[in-house]
DNA sequence: TTGAAAGCGCTAACAG
DNA sequence: CTGTTAGCGCTTTCAA
């Protein structure tokens, strides 16, 4: 029915041997065999079984790909760049999602090792003690992708979030604010609860703007999370005049709250988010925002990856890119 | 270094077969050995290779999807439908994306079958006649998502483009309007040159309005195409006061096109989407919009894989799944 | 430059 | 209920 290798062989009158070179461009064949079992099967349209390569040669050519959720645009855009780069280098990639439960991101650790993946690339809100003792049951390389794990025992590829976040800040404290909210996304964050919020405090410190605990809020990544974020601060008695957003659905949830009650952005109230994604530019005002290249590190990523599966020299496993602030209207 | 059934039946003092049985929850070993090999397969740390039993079963467990890109929410939607259903019945999934161009998408149809997956779910905004060929060059069970194909020969998950089309345009004739623009995305769409023109004209021609063609801007599908799309027609002599709109993007994009003229949606202009993506109530005014189920569209056509892959009974392999309008306020 | 042969790790009859 | 034995389709020494 399928057609082998063998077949290929036996109507070329060479072996199979001779065919497996061909078809991977070994360079040791006499070019007229070449041309002959080129034509052999082209004739007999024969496509190698990647199934039976991957268990004789041990390397599959797919990489697994753990994000929490493909329908959110944040991880979207960093799968877009792994997957750019795979291609360039002639891997598919295995997408899998793990809604950030941890015990799903175990498994699915442990379905893509027995998938015989070559290497994972993994974006995790939290690497917890047994999603790190199962990476460490295997020999795969795996690359964390803007993700935070503070032994830092397995590659990375980041932007300096807490430095970020003191930027924001700061941006908001020139221009006079001394209210200032800081809406995180889910605290479960290890980014989030850690670095952005340390980046938050220490910008009113040298600010000598007191720390109000009110003022912190940790809810989840989504637009309506802003929109109740709005509703909760909104109450306080002295509520904030600017807000750092945790991301672009929240920061658009913040001000249309705002503007829902009658206030002005930027006059009235300012905001600085914390992504720059294609929704940035997609409302009013448009959004001044921390740009945080999630398909740069996505690609960089994978290009790590790659590095590590082809055994070359690594010069620095922990990468650092760069962040910039994008100024648009939601600060004036 | 690795270890392997083989392993495990020699410790284990049982052989392979009998390994085998107990991973696959074969039935016919006596409790008492189950207990015995489980013991051994914990202590030894033994995972099955999924590769090697690919290869041996003809069964990857793996499906192939290709879409034309992820990074675009309206497509990541349609992969977390395929995805979490795939879950459900064990299948991974290699996720591709084809950037809409046809020689990409019969390049990556080949090399999902030489990866020997299982199935594959595929939408592309037009399925030429070379793509048509390498999909029947395979047995592979294909199913297209959201995809168009004339000829019905394979299976398929769609709605009634052309009478969601009529009724948007109606909705939009019913407040009065009598020039009425049709922004689409992308004319090399089959769905929008085809179906959702025909259901424009449709409308206007039972209302006895006449069929402007300078109303009808086939552009992209992003926001940035919307704005242009608004200068463009804004232009006119005679400009349109209401807009079908091919997307959100695109419905976006005309929205503040109108509101950066300092016009008011929808008391000025009205605009209505087609789509209803999480994006359609993050604007203000927020999208009045055909809703089109792209969850349920990638739900359902990957369990309607499944049943082709289990060589279920299949009742009917064009699914035609219902559509409606969320009234919102861009719409009087 | 080519071929022979031994696996890769597992499933699936088949026999007992 | 369990074991034996062929493969699955390819890569990869090793010889020639």
């Amino acid at each position: 029915m399928t057609i082998t290798i063998y077949d290929v062989a036996r109507e070329a009158n060479v072996s199979m041997a001779t065919v497996s070179r061909v078809v991977n461009g070994n360079q040791n064949v006499k070019p007229a065999t070449r041309q002959k079992v080129l034509a052999v099967i082209e004739r007999l349209d024969y496509r190698p079984n990647a199934v039976a390569r991957g268990l004789a040669s041990k390397k599959t050519k797919t990489v697994g790909v753990i994000i929490p959720d493909i329908s959110n645009v944040f991880y979207a855009e960093l799968v877009r760049g792994i997957e750019d780069i795979a291609t360039m280098y002639r891997y598919n990639i295995i997408l899998t999602n793990s809604d950030q439960q941890a015990d799903k991101e175990v498994q699915l650790l442990s379905t893509l090792f027995s998938k015989q993946v070559d290497g994972i690339v993994m974006m995790s809100d939290e690497v917890t003690k047994d999603m790190l003792s199962e990476m460490e049951r295997s020999s795969v390389p795996i690359v964390l992708a803007g993700t935070v794990e503070t032994s830092e025992s397995f590659p990375s590829v980041n932007i300096e979030y807490h430095d970020a976040a003191v930027d924001a800040v700061n941006r908001l404290i020139q221009n006079g604010h001394t209210r200032i909210a800081f809406v995180s996304g889910n605290m479960d964050s290890t980014i989030d609860r850690v670095y952005k919020r340390s980046g938050y405090e220490k910008a009113l410190k040298e600010a000598n703007i007191e720390i109000d605990d009110n003022l912190i809020v940790g809810v989840d990544n989504t637009y309506d999370d802003g929109l109740a974020a709005w509703e909760e601060l909104g109450q306080l008695n002295n509520p904030p005049t600017a807000f750092f957003a945790g991301n672009d659905e929240i920061a658009i949830g913040l001000i249309h709250g705002a503007q829902d009650s009658g206030l002005n952005v930027p006059n009235d109230i300012e905001v600085i988010s914390f992504e720059n994604s294609k929704l940035a530019r997609m409302v009013r005002p448009q959004l001044t925002s921390v740009v945080l290249p999630l398909y740069d590190i996505g690609a960089v990523s994978m290009r790590l990856l790659t590095k590590f599966m082809n055994k070359e020299k690594i010069d620095e496993q922990i990468v650092v890119l760069p962040y910039r602030i994008e100024e648009r209207d939601s600060v004036k």
